[in-house]
DNA sequence: CACCAGGTCCCCA
DNA sequence: TGGGGACATGGT
């Protein structure tokens, strides 16, 4: 690995609305050692997700915004072939943990440690898999967020349009995250719990507009500012372990755990994606989340998430809800429309 | 002005 | 254990 750690410490940044300009700090060379093929760009940008200014993508880049600690990063990500080559982006003062911290979360977070060749061999015998491999083979499960982040990205997409859920998400980061500059991108980045603990369920509601969902954010944050993330991904049930915090169901928790825990057995069932997988597996407009469940586990044991997340991705590809960025006038479109937030009033009525 | 949205909780057979 | 209504808000 090249090494390019930036020292020397960095007054605080008060913490405001304003744009952080982040600088160069490091150049990160990360192997993909998971065995089964990798597909970059599907890896790092996903046509189902949502708008969330958290992410760019362009057909070959990527850049994203790391809470590590109180620590607010930026990377910019290409691969070449097996090799994620991720720029590292800082305002404060970056250490070698936080090197090795960034590290074990970008290989994590991309799965480039993961091995896919199982659910390939299993995919490869199932007729209705074949568009999907044909169109994505090599994508990996994606999760830059931390168990806190899905959690509330999770309960974000509860029983509201996709619209609102992007009004929630960008009110919450523009009330409480940071808007932060690097690499030509503007991007937001997350709040930690411990930056909204102090925000009661009546902000949520009447300033953020979370609606009944406000009390359960609190909750969240109470819940992931003392749970060390280690032991979230080592809990014998952990959907069940999940399902323990009041306003995360079967959705949220198999979202945690096939997510952020990375249990490719795992698949969160929305309205919309049961009736994706109620088509494909079932031959039915639409089925009940058991009968679907049931079969995806009977044609991939063990991987169910994954091949739920193949399934998925592939019905949006050609009509993303988010997509890809063209490198010229598409980033600079981007980068005024975040721009923007830093003037407008907080809470547009 | 009803109705409903990429769930979850709570109550009541 | 399982069905059915309530929940906040904003868009049709």
């Amino acid at each position: 690995m090249t090494t390019a750690i930036r020292t020397g410490p960095k007054p605080n940044q008060e913490q405001d609305v304003s744009l952080r300009q982040l600088d160069h700090a490091d150049t990160l060379e990360l192997p993909v050692t998971g065995d089964g093929p990798f597909n970059f760009l599907h890896t790092a940008w996903k046509p189902s997700h949502y708008v969330t200014g958290l992410e760019a993508h362009t057909a070959s880049r990527s850049w994203r915004t790391f809470r590590v600690d109180d620590l607010v990063t930026g990377v910019r990500m290409h691969a070449e072939n097996r090799l994620v080559i991720a720029e590292v982006y800082t305002d404060g003062d970056y250490k070698p943990e936080h090197r090795d911290h960034l590290a074990r979360r970008l290989t994590a977070s991309y799965g480039l440690d993961e091995d896919l060749s199982q659910f390939i061999e299993l995919a490869t015998d199932v007729p209705t898999m074949r568009g999907p491999l044909e169109s994505l083979s090599g994508m990996r499960q994606s999760c830059p967020e931390d168990h806190f982040e899905i959690a509330v990205v999770a309960l974000l997409l509860q029983h509201v349009t996709v619209a609102r859920t992007t009004q929630m998400t960008r009110n919450l980061l523009t009330h409480y995250g940071q808007l932060v500059r690097f690499d030509g991108i503007t991007l937001r980045a997350w709040f930690t719990p411990a930056e909204i603990a102090h925000v009661s369920a009546e902000i949520f509601k009447e300033q953020d507009r979370l609606g009944y969902r406000a009390k359960t954010l609190p909750r969240f944050a109470a819940f992931f500012r003392d749970y060390p993330a280690e032991e979230l991904t080592a809990a014998h049930d952990l959907e069940q372990t999940f399902q323990q915090i009041k306003g995360v169901g079967p959705y949220t928790a198999a979202i945690m755990a096939s997510h952020a825990s990375r249990d490719t057995a795992s698949f969160g069932l929305d309205v919309w994606n049961r009736k994706i997988l109620a088509r494909r597996l079932l031959s039915a407009d639409d089925a009940a989340p058991e009968a679907v469940n049931h079969r995806l586990n009977e044609l991939f044991p063990g991987h169910a998430g994954t091949a739920g997340l193949y399934l998925v991705e592939y019905e949006y590809l050609n009509a993303p809800v988010a997509p890809l960025l063209t490198p010229g006038g598409d980033v600079d479109a981007w980068n005024e429309a975040l721009a923007g937030v830093v003037a407008e009033p907080c809470n547009p009525r």
